[in-house]
DNA sequence: GTCCGCATGTAACTTGTTACATGATTTA
DNA sequence: TAAATCATGTAACAAGTTACATGCGGAC
């Protein structure tokens, strides 16, 4: 269901096209959501069928047409009752999480090298977030509104990186010490 | 993908039938995937179908009959060589996320009712680890193999909910200041 | 006598992924 | 001259959700 939700935010804070929606979800909204352009079309379609947004078809030249979408008043009726309702609280998802209990079964060593990898990756959005808190935030105190909660948001994002750094270390170290184990029996 | 790898997982520490799988996604596994039954039956029959897993009926009284399911040679093969490839690094996903840039739109006072509920089923599950961590691993240094592997994966999932409950707590002290402010508002 | 646990399944639907397709303009 | 940016889409497939269906045994 957050797609919709998703892009409704999006083209509530500002009307714009699928294209630049899928721009938006590589960055702020990225944080916690992404999606494919095949989706935010797909989807976009449906709210439009629903009633939810409008669009208007702008020429260009040398390019084809896009659509600039706005959302409707019962776009913006629907994205409140959502805001107010309940949302179930999601279920973990770990990829790196379910290939360590598959560690047994294959090669520590390359394990521990993908785990590397991620850490790696994980380390280069943390440095981006943060820079974009340094950057864009620099008296959070003194937010309110829109602001606020953007910078909110990319607060869950550089703990929940940070966290996960902190994991994979951990689980580095604890693989570690079993592959020394085993070159190395204790006598 | 990774479902399919979680079975297979599952079912190499230990064979068994679709639904004690699916008990087992409610706890250790389940920390960092999770699915629904009928996920887990049809992925059987294509593994099985793939030739990945075998199965042998075991009739019982005044029961259906269960399929003890057991991971083939080409099943184990395949679970090896996934432990051994890269996966590429999953994007985040958080329904909160998205709908504290929603808060806008609707009304701060029900949006911290809804983190305060969210803070408190994270709170119960972090406690539930937190037991288990205390109970099955006392003595985490001393762990290898298998064990090891579950140790840090319940780690992961301990360290996730804490953190989680953390940005939850800044969110609700962020947007409680909004609140007071709006009702006061600074002379 | 009603709910919970065991045990499996079909069907319909929604969401998410991957591949393919078009085509001008700008930058390296 | 090759790639990246802007801009949209179709088609096929894989994964996840929700509803419905069956039926016994034991606990409350």
């Amino acid at each position: 269901m957050a797609l919709e939700h998703a892009i409704l935010v999006s083209l509530a804070e500002r009307p714009g096209t699928g294209y630049e929606i899928g721009q938006q979800f590589q960055r702020s909204i990225g944080y916690f959501w992404s999606a494919t352009h095949q989706q935010i079309y797909r989807t976009l379609k449906k709210l439009h069928a629903d009633g939810l947004v409008t669009y208007e078809s702008i020429a260009q030249d040398g390019r084809p047409d896009k659509k600039v979408y706005t959302v409707s008043a019962a776009g913006r009726e629907l994205l409140a009752d959502w805001a107010n309702s309940p949302t179930p609280v999601m279920p973990l998802r770990s990829d790196l999480g379910v290939k360590l209990r598959a560690a047994e079964f294959g090669d520590l060593a390359a394990m521990i090298g993908e785990l590397k990898a991620h850490r790696d990756a994980l380390q280069e959005q943390l440095s981006l977030y943060e820079r974009f808190d340094a950057d864009y935030y620099p008296e959070p105190d003194a937010l309110t509104g829109r602001k606020l909660h953007q910078y909110l948001v990319l607060r869950g994002g550089i703990k929940a990186a940070a966290t996960n750094i902190e994991w994979i270390d951990e689980v580095i170290v604890g693989l570690q010490r079993e592959l020394d184990d085993q070159s190395q029996p204790p006598g």
